[in-house]
DNA sequence: ACGCTCGGCGTATGCCCTACGCAGTAACCG
DNA sequence: CGGTTACTGCGTAGGGCATACGCCGAGCGT
């Protein structure tokens, strides 16, 4: 391949994709890049990203605050380094699927895996930049390969794609409730939402109340808790596949 | 209206939903919670959720630290607060229109003003809790309100609006760039997207690879910006409009 | 006029990230 | 084999953060 153009890569991005040169002459390393994203996910996971401290986190490694500092540069680079790692790798989508509906609907629910798994994805994102890391792009590139087989315009398979994210995204953060996010939690979570929605809302919320009248927030008469989630989901891919026999039928045109 | 069952509400929903009894033993007030809410919202808007801290807001306020806490519980209550005050009140959207499409996706438009305007709501409410407070409760409303002519279900109802509040949600995070949100960044984002992406994908993207080759990821070729957002809005209403059109063939069945 | 209540604020504590510099170690080189 | 050098681990310190606590003074109710 030829050389890209331009100047260097950020060190981010270097250690990321695993072009950073191998040296060995001070002593070995007991700690290593590999040990100090796992551990963090690991807290992450298991107390939430609040309390995901250098100093917590060192402590769990055994060794003191300031090593971290050799091998990540600062706390938004030990975050990037876990949106990477966290993920896993993707469901093997073929190049050009038959069933492009099939492989998107797998994709999207195993994706609900991954934001369930590591709640703390979807907070870390908000702030927003696109992604640069093998990880999250190897997820990308699985959920593009889906619509390969269709004839969708290529920025119409992207803004297909990123519709499904968003709803996979908004609907795990719904569905989720993430014990160690907000450690000053003074709402009292502990009564079910329909019933403080019910002491709250009055005659100005017409819509919402006939949607308490009619039991939408109550949460015991779900036979399928992920029956919501896939409604949803089916009504996209219903949206989809409008487009697709669309296109199928005129060839795409730029 | 019969008093509903329970006992007392949490202070932050008390005055949120204006039921606080005004006192008036001691000094007049200099601060009232309403400036506090609007100098906060101020600062979230002009340099980042990041650049708003106790602090930064009494200084701009001109008062002490912790003459805040008179008025606010803690900085979540403050950040509840100006959840509630932020989106402002919502599209005016008559009980059972006859043009449920039109109406739902003026509503996301709208509600995208909202979210560029203040995109810190987005990184504020990935912590998770459903909201509780007569702003956000008032755009869903109206948004339940778009539905309201339609044979689906009221779970169902509840669930097509969703879809749509996620993808708004997405899209308009993508499209931002806030740029407060992060200070320590070292990705130098000056370098567009898709220069970044060609230096660093390779044969086992194929799917991205083919996206970028086609020109996706350019952003000059675009004729409107809002284009994306209106196309993916498009696939979601196609999708609700097939299972209207089926539920109003055979009437709600429960 | 007195007392009670309440709003404003100064101080202090404990956590956080991280800049800086020092010490120890092991490969490399002559 | 001894010096050089690069690299790892880490102790200290500084600035910022949220906020618990208690004091002061102002004005209403009696």
């Amino acid at each position: 391949m030829s050389e890209k153009t331009g100047g260097e890569l950020p060190r981010t991005l270097e250690l990321l994709w695993g072009r950073s040169g191998r040296r060995a002459r001070g002593p070995a390393q007991a700690l290593s890049l590999d040990r100090i994203v796992t551990t963090a996910i690991a807290i992450a996971d298991t107390e939430g990203l609040a309390a995901l401290s250098m100093a917590r986190l060192a402590e769990r490694l055994g060794c003191a605050t300031m090593s971290l500092y050799r091998h990540v540069a600062n706390k938004h680079e030990l975050w990037t380094f876990m949106l990477d790692a966290a993920p896993g790798p993707p469901p093997k989508i073929a190049p050009r699927p038959a069933d492009w509906r099939a492989e998107l609907h797998r994709w999207a629910v195993e994706l609900t895996g991954v934001y369930r798994r590591h709640p703390w994805i979807l907070q870390m994102t908000a702030a927003g930049t696109p992604p640069l890391d093998p990880g999250q792009l190897a997820w990308l590139d699985a959920g593009l390969r889906a619509l390969g087989g269709t004839a969708l315009r290529p920025r119409e398979k992207m803004s297909v794609l990123l519709l499904v994210l968003h709803y996979v995204r908004g609907d795990t953060q719904l569905s989720t409730n993430d014990p160690g996010a907000a450690p000053g939690q003074d709402d009292p979570e502990g009564r079910p939402y329909g019933e403080l929605l019910a002491r709250l809302i009055d005659e100005r919320f017409p819509a919402l109340t006939e949607a308490l009248n009619d039991g939408v927030f109550d949460e015991a008469d779900t036979e399928d808790p992920s029956a919501d989630f896939t409604f949803g989901l089916d009504r996209i891919l219903d949206g989809v596949e409008k487009l697709v026999l669309d296109r199928g039928a005129h060839p795409a045109a730029g």
